[in-house]
DNA sequence: TGTACATCAGTGAACGCGCGTTCACTGATGTAC
DNA sequence: TGTACATCAGTGAACGCGCGTTCACTGATGTAC
């Protein structure tokens, strides 16, 4: 195989980005092993390194992605319209909570990019705070420091009430506490009358 | 070495689970190897397998003991009085981002909690109610239903807000979402009138 | 148009390493007599 | 009181395995003549 035109291997990255990104929020960046990412992406593990210089070098790349991805997802859906709460409802939903794979990369890897090294957490950075000018530009917020942050923080409630709802063990409780951040969410939504800063 | 007190297996047992959930917390839990966990309690590796049948049961058993002993720090910090967010803004300080290894299981480990086998989610579950109930007793929230689901929202605010704080590469960015993440939570604390159920 | 060669994305075996786990052994102490 | 033995928490080498990474090689296609 080969001598192929010169947008084929910028695919075929692009293909290892994104079948990485749905593996690692699936197994968590630790669990999962380069052959298995190759393979989920139709290659086998020595292809990998003409691609990327290490599997950090990968990760990188794959949180931007998953993040430039999901600030698409927003914007996509806010331009359909339908009610504003419609947004807060699909993201704390019991379908979002149990396909991970499809899922908010935030929710699935939260703590894993935490330990990750500093350019783990600056493509992070970056990624999030599009997704969160994203959803401020559409909800008319402006882009002041302050409503970055006051977004952020509603964010922070999303991420951890749909990791929660994950890891606990009992249906019913996992289920209404989706249903309680979707009420808290709401509540803060209009920010309180301090707006710091 | 052998032939000791009864009390001693039991201590020793005691010491792996105590230092296994800071290397957890530190280090993740894929991140963490036998060998290291047993540096780290003064022992050898082969010495593991005479106190637990597998990672994973450690792992059940470190969470149960990571969880309790939250619990109990809480009940000490709400007998010791103080003002009653005081113990919101010591969640929420960069001392506490800063230093996973004496932190909150729950934002060092919950996205790969929510990965783990049943018996963990299990663990977890149980855990993360002995420290909710804690807290809703101390302020005289009762243990409904309903109440528990208040305040486990609540904790998972600040359970995201901890973990976005540590993954943020912008050091002012990430003290601000403390910030925010307190007034956020202060905000939530009167639950709002339809307390749902 | 036909043949020889250069290209290079992808293959697949191999590297050293650390993982979780197993097991034959050690040796300080309590017990039996 | 002194000696022989049983106990058993802990040691440390070894197991097979999958990890991240390296590298000599393949082979389909584009280019040169």
């Amino acid at each position: 195989m080969a001598r192929y035109g010169k947008e084929h291997k910028q695919e075929t990255r692009q293909r290892i980005v994104e079948t990485a990104g749905r593996r690692f929020k699936e197994d968590g960046i630790d669990g999962s092993g380069i052959a298995g990412l190759m393979s989920d992406a139709g290659l086998t593990n020595g292809a990998f390194y003409a691609h990327f210089s290490s599997k950090e070098d990968l990760l990188v790349h794959a949180v931007a992605d998953q993040l430039r991805a999901q600030a698409e997802d927003f914007a996509e859906q806010a331009a359909a319209g339908g009610p504003a709460d419609g947004f807060v409802r699909g993201y704390l939903s019991a379908r979002h909570r149990d396909n991970p794979g499809d899922g908010c990369p935030s929710a699935a890897l939260l703590d894993e990019i935490a330990r990750s090294t500093d350019a783990t957490k600056q493509a992070y950075t970056e990624g999030v705070l599009g997704v969160i000018d994203g959803i401020n530009t559409r909800r008319g917020q402006g882009d002041s420091e302050a409503a970055r942050v006051r977004t952020l923080s509603v964010f922070a409630l999303m991420v951890g009430t749909l990791q929660l709802s994950r890891a606990l063990a009992d249906p019913q409780l996992a289920d209404a506490v989706l249903e309680q951040g979707i009420r808290n969410v709401l509540a803060l939504r209009t920010p309180p009358e301090e707006t710091g800063g």
